[in-house]
DNA sequence: CCCGTGATTTAT
DNA sequence: TAAATCACGGGG
């Protein structure tokens, strides 16, 4: 069996830079939702104490981050939310890109009955649960193949990368028991975006 | 600022 | 088996 190479075969802050200002898209029921990415967040694996694969931890849960780039990892939590990541590098490496907030472009009206309680279009997809919200993701997705898949994918707006000066890298959300780790400069969105969610 | 909410993880 | 945790969102 040859090894796999995929754009998301990289090391997950490449791919992270490289996710800004493509296009997420999700079709159900034959309608298409979709948006920019702007917003996302890198987990580098086994030394990274705020990544789910942490000190090489592999559970039922996080198993879908130990397959090759690529792949979906969606998981559960708080009782309520759903979170989307893209699995980086190769199989067994526990590195991933989490999809944080995207610009909503296609399929508006269906993402607000998705999500009622959005009040304003800037509130549809601006937040990791929001944006799995309005595009009804959950955890039927986990594990499956984005580069295969035509449910869940990724259309590239932009052949070049976005050039680092619009760019704006931060420490990452919400993750503050992860101690040192959780200041390390590991969250990337679009500059002067009006889509982010509102760090924490 | 606090709280819901329940699967998942970790401690006992 | 029991307790604590949680890559969050919404409402004051």
């Amino acid at each position: 069996m040859p090894a796999r190479f995929t754009a998301f075969s990289a090391d997950p802050i490449t791919v992270a830079r490289r996710l800004l200002g493509q296009r997420l898209v999700r079709v159900i029921n034959g309608q298409r939702l979709a948006g920019t990415i702007v917003e996302v967040e890198a987990y580098l694996g086994a030394d990274d104490a705020a990544a789910h694969t942490y000190r090489g931890r592999r559970t039922a849960r996080n198993a879908a981050m130990y397959l090759p780039g690529g792949h979906a990892y969606v998981y559960f939590t708080y009782g309520m939310h759903h979170c989307l990541n893209i699995v980086c590098g190769k199989a067994d490496e526990g590195v991933a890109v989490l999809l944080r907030a995207i610009h909503p472009t296609e399929g508006l009206k269906r993402m607000h009955r998705n999500r009622p309680s959005a009040k304003r279009e800037t509130d549809l997809c601006s937040g990791p649960a929001k944006l799995t919200q309005a595009l009804a993701i959950d955890r039927s997705l986990n594990e499956i193949d984005m580069c295969a898949s035509r449910s869940l994918f990724l259309e590239r707006l932009r052949s070049r990368a976005l050039p680092p000066s619009r760019i704006l890298c931060t420490r990452r959300i919400g993750v503050d028991y992860a101690q040192e780790w959780a200041d390390r400069p590991l969250r990337f969105l679009i500059k002067d975006t009006l889509w982010a969610s509102r760090g924490r």
